[in-house]
DNA sequence: TAAGATCACTTGCGTTTTGCAAGTTAGATT
DNA sequence: AATCTAACTTGCAAAACGCAAGTGATCTTA
């Protein structure tokens, strides 16, 4: 008479929902190279700048990979590589994480100027279509919009 | 010669930044509790229905109040109650917070409704109207617009 | 083709954070 | 005065994290 474990929820709110999910300090910064960085293997996020544990960075992208919001493949033409890539669901995270990077800019220092962010917020839209074609089209190169870097 | 401690930032990204604030599984629960079930005090927030553990929720608080999202204050009329409330710096995650549950609400099977969803997504500026009038106006009650439900 | 590099991880281990239960204190209620 | 309640603390075990050092498969170079 076994039952599953069933990974139980806190609760139904989707807020708590995402949370479960994304919740922590280190995967929204792999969303966010894979998103406007262009970075696709795993030295590429160990490099990012951030400082990741490596054991840490290979949990987590595990754990993106199995709540669907990474895929994963090996390189073409380097079968040592692992290349990852956001699924639909995680490049649906732009709109959230747009919102997070206007905040903290807003009310922290950072390195965004406060140029780059009026500009983010006025043209909010434009940016996340930007950000949508470029995952649509698998275009590696970081962000940017009219020739100007947009992100920091 | 002691020099300060000087907390340390991983970088000058503000999503990094952001998340260095509350990149954590409780915080923006705290918030959200604030800003849209009108939630004012400890108790409220322990029996929301997440679980969180009192030693952690008061950790969390005193975090939030540190970094000036929430502020705080005693009861008028009991004074063993002390009052929780949103800053401008708290306030201004409310965009954040509503894509992450429309997020949420859109990947995973959750208690908010398709309609609501999609009047959420729809009518997203008239919302966050809504919630920005009513913490100006200190307004206790919970968010509700064109008087139904839009918060699961 | 043999000897390095490189890439993507694991593993061990000590530290920190979390979760859970129980206790404490100031202020309210009866 | 005795009890109750709100907002915390405290203690302790378990889980998560951070760091350094491996490991194995796959290129690259001599």
């Amino acid at each position: 008479m076994l039952r599953k474990p069933k990974s139980k929820r806190r609760s139904g709110c989707p807020v708590s929902v995402s949370l479960e999910m994304i919740g922590d300090r280190w995967s929204l910064l792999i969303v966010r190279d894979l998103m406007v960085r262009g970075y696709r293997t795993f030295k590429e996020f160990e490099e990012s700048g951030e400082g990741v544990a490596t054991n840490i960075l290979s949990e987590r992208l595990h754990k993106l990979k199995s709540t669907g919001i990474i895929a994963t493949g090996v390189d073409a033409s380097d079968g040592r590589k692992v290349n990852y890539r956001l699924t639909q669901k995680g490049i649906d995270l732009a709109p959230a994480l747009l919102e997070l990077l206007i905040w903290g800019a807003r009310h922290e220092k950072t390195e965004a100027s406060c140029a780059a962010i009026a500009k983010m917020t006025q043209h909010r839209e434009a940016l996340l279509n930007e950000v949508r074609a470029r995952w649509k089209n698998n275009d590696p190169r970081p962000l940017q919009v009219n020739g100007h870097w947009v992100w920091p």
